[in-house]
DNA sequence: ATGAAAGCGCTAACAG
DNA sequence: CTGTTAGCGCTTTCAT
């Protein structure tokens, strides 16, 4: 079925077929009604990629991640989706699996694709695929890591007072001794976590001690119940312990727990990144919340806003590329209790 | 840029340019190398919406569920998308929102996209839409609900046993009065689990009694808070209690500890889809695992078959459709124990 | 108010 | 061994 049997059908040329469809010039009422009524009987689906090769919109975007299994990623990439859908573009989902060959691959692909706009959460830096990208004016946004130094649209999270924040509630409860559980900082908004935790120490007063952070081997929840095995047994005057990560902090607990300890009785633990599992456990985690509604928002206004700059201004002007930086929420619940008195020096 | 301005820079046919990039016949060594030094040099990237034109192959497969962020169809999506993307196919992501309209459009949308197969996890039942990709001969898999009735290749979840097996390991642990937290019963795979549950229980010579059983509200945590209480208040005799979700099961936990019982102290307590937090919680829990690698194998093994047995016999002879069926398996973990030596009767 | 026809960028006969 | 050219299905001037 192709638009020359509709306009067979319906006696009239492809020109108003294509019109009636797109509404894009007047066609009288007798013949759009012939026109429709062929399209319904003959089940006629315009083909888009064919509309696209004339009018260089593919009115599909890329989106680019490490692992859709991850909470936070899959909650964005569902709210982007969600709102290009009702705006009639489709999102092609590449994970690269956290591997740098995989993601420059996925551009590549994307570019061929004739992508309107990217959405990438990079696996390490930026790469000259990106740069590629941007050379031809396909719009190009990155989450979740910075690159200030690059001109380049960025969405990310404060995680410097995220994680001071946290603290800083910690301090208000009580505790002196705050460890730490960190990973290796190879990425920025590790150094600029781990920051946040010196830093909300300092001002108040308290001399950060090098012996109360570890760093985990892996990423998962045995590496947390490993670390705070490692800290609690080397360092036992800690009262209190924030994970980078969420599932960090579920390991720290079991790690505890098989020590002999209770959470919040012995210890407080804190997590990172308030993924949904955290308010349905035992006890509940006390948290930060990234602020994904807030980044998906933004993400696409922000895409929205340069596919039409561009069709807009014929390409000339870029504007300056824009930093959103996002402060992430404290979620208080239970997994935190005031250090037993005598823990108070 | 075109595949013309590389002929042109490469002085040659926009033909020869084609061979060389697609490799579908032969160029001399002198040509195909300074065909590849104008595609470096010029950055070419070739367009494949146009390539798809001709070949009516648009080498991207649709995938449409009801949420990216339900971890089981994440995990899906994650290793169809991988196993594809090395064939040279991208996945365009559909989310419905558990809405049956939007479930339409995006079937619709896949078919104006050419998509050379569509995966769908369906909101409700088997729909007109659905018939239509049927009909236009685009491979359609539904996966996680049953239709027998219908033909068209369906992989599931084998429901029944899964949900059978672990009330047969309540039994086997002495439990003799196990309570059944359910949904309300709209879709087949829901009536699957609760008849593996009431048969394991009549295998095992128990007359389940329907005052064991609940229903939640809702298909959430605090679904399962309320549930448990209802129960327990009711019917306080039961020993363990199985949840038809993981999630409501950590609420039934909740539950219980919240009107001073201890699990699996007091009470025993399984879920069901081997949610990934399941084995970080303190208990972890013992629960039913979904088969999620088995069946993104057998959906990406299907979806391949059907694809070149279309371009292979000519469209003729579909064959007869096929319904895979795939065992869940039980994971022991440690929220049952024995139940009290007095409550054993 | 509608139609004819030229292309969009590429592939695949057909020629040579 | 390589070039010419006719489309793929649609949009969009240009005509009328």
């Amino acid at each position: 079925m192709t638009i020359k049997d509709v306009a067979a059908d319906a006696g009239v040329s492809t020109a108003t077929v294509s019109h009636v469809i797109n509404k894009t010039r007047y066609v009288s009422d007798e013949v759009t009604g012939r026109v429709n009524d062929s399209i319904a009987r003959l089940r006629y689906y315009p083909n888009l990629l064919v509309s696209g090769l004339r009018s260089k919109k593919s009115k599909t975007i890329g989106i680019v991640i490490p692992s859709i299994t991850n909470e936070t990623f899959a909650a964005l990439t569902e709210r982007v989706q969600r709102t290009f859908f009702q705006m009639d573009y489709n999102i092609i989902l590449c994970d690269t699996s956290y591997d740098q060959v995989l993601e420059d691959r996925a551009i590549e692909t994307l570019i061929m694709k004739q992508a309107d706009a990217v959405v990438i959460v990079p696996v390490g830096g930026y790469t000259q695929k990106m740069q590629e990208l941007q050379e031809l004016k396909i719009p190009v946004i990155l989450m979740d890591r910075s690159f200030s130094e690059i001109a380049v649209d960025t969405i990310r999270v404060d995680n410097y007072e995220g994680q001071y924040e946290i603290i800083n509630y910690l301090v208000g409860m009580g505790h002196k001794r705050i460890g730490y559980i960190d990973r290796k900082q190879e990425q920025s908004h590790s150094r600029d976590q781990k920051r946040g935790y010196v830093d909300a120490l300092k001002n108040n007063g308290i001399e950060p001690d090098p012996k109360w952070v570890v760093n985990t081997g892996g990423h998962d929840f045995n590496s947390g119940v490993e670390a705070v095995k490692a800290l609690v047994s080397r360092t036992p005057e800690v009262t209190a312990i924030a994970a980078y990560y969420d599932v960090i902090a579920f390991g720290a607990i079991r790690g505890l727990i098989d020590m002999g300890y209770s959470v919040p009785g012995d210890y407080s633990v804190v997590g990172y990144d308030g993924m949904k599992f955290t308010e349905v456990t035992v006890p509940r985690l006390t948290t930060v919340l990234a602020p994904v509604d807030m980044m998906a928002r933004n993400v696409c206004d922000l895409v929205l806003n340069k596919m039409d700059g561009l069709s807009g201004n014929g390409g000339q002007e870029q504007a300056e590329p824009v930093d959103v930086v996002i402060k992430p929420s404290l979620v208080i619940r239970e997994s935190c209790g005031e250090p037993a008195p005598e823990a108070r020096l």
